[in-house]
DNA sequence: TAATATACTACCATTACGGTAGGAATACAA
DNA sequence: TTGTATTCCTACCGTAATGGTAGTATATTA
């Protein structure tokens, strides 16, 4: 159940650009330095959080990423979503006709449970908070 | 974030054996025949979970596998443990001393507090509970 | 001793991960 | 209009993990 580097790459990136928002375009190569992933790679991640809707860009000189919507409407479960895929524990949850037993399966109803309960918090995060949470070290906005 | 068939296999198969608990061992060959899984791959599951001292065998005619302990005292969070690997979404949450960063990130506490919210699902459901949802229908003991 | 099971070891095909590399397209600045 | 900075797109590649199959050794019981 670990992670891919990128989805924590693409986290951090994200990050950093919701602290730049409203600003001008942030350029991949001073993202590369600060968080110190190579430019290729994060060219890989970025362009799939473009895809999904999450950033956009502008080429050329003075170009660079920036978020395609204000920190507070950008929910950490969209970035997940995007860079992870979507958080299934196994397949059967979403799909019903997966198997047969579907119906009366134990084990499918803990790991739904387990869905929900990442899912929950994932929901519950948006861009703005992490990046108030950096700078006051507020505490964040969720409960379990 | 997908469950290894190694997880989902295994949990089926402890469960059956949990059903199966103070009468003979339960030999694999039902168990594949019942859960539809080949009889090799789950003597590699098995091995795990007898090696986590989860399981026990006795090898030769009438052998078989059994559950160490009785289900009210397997918590599926150890099945989980034994076979999918510990919880981690990433590294530094459990090395502190992974990243420099660690003391200061925001993107570490929201791993921290996913871990946290699967884990307390895992931990909140034993066998016995699986098994009795499965005969009588009861609702989990668990609460998000 | 014969039959039945687990135990152990080796092997293998496929896919995902984590990149690297090269060049095309575009936009801005001078 | 020309050069330069930057994203964009496509291809490739080594390594490790996943999800198995197969064969044989060993232990137990009848």
């Amino acid at each position: 159940m670990k992670l891919s580097t990128r989805t924590r790459y693409g986290i951090r990136a994200v990050v950093e650009l919701a602290e730049n928002f409203g600003r001008q375009p942030v350029q991949l190569k001073l993202i590369s330095k600060n968080q110190d992933i190579s430019i290729k790679y994060l060219e890989q991640i970025m362009s799939l959080l473009k895809s999904a809707g999450i950033v956009s860009s502008t080429r050329g000189a003075k170009g660079g990423y920036f978020l395609a919507k204000p920190p507070n409407q950008v929910k950490l479960s969209d970035c997940f979503n995007c860079l992870e895929g979507p958080v299934v524990t196994v397949e059967c949850v979403e799909n019903e006709n997966y198997c047969p037993k579907t119906g009366s399966c134990i084990t499918r109803e803990v790991w739904t449970e387990v869905e929900k309960a990442v899912i929950a918090v994932l929901e519950s995060v948006t861009l703005q908070d992490m990046v108030e949470r950096n700078n006051h070290n507020k505490p964040l906005l969720y409960q379990i």
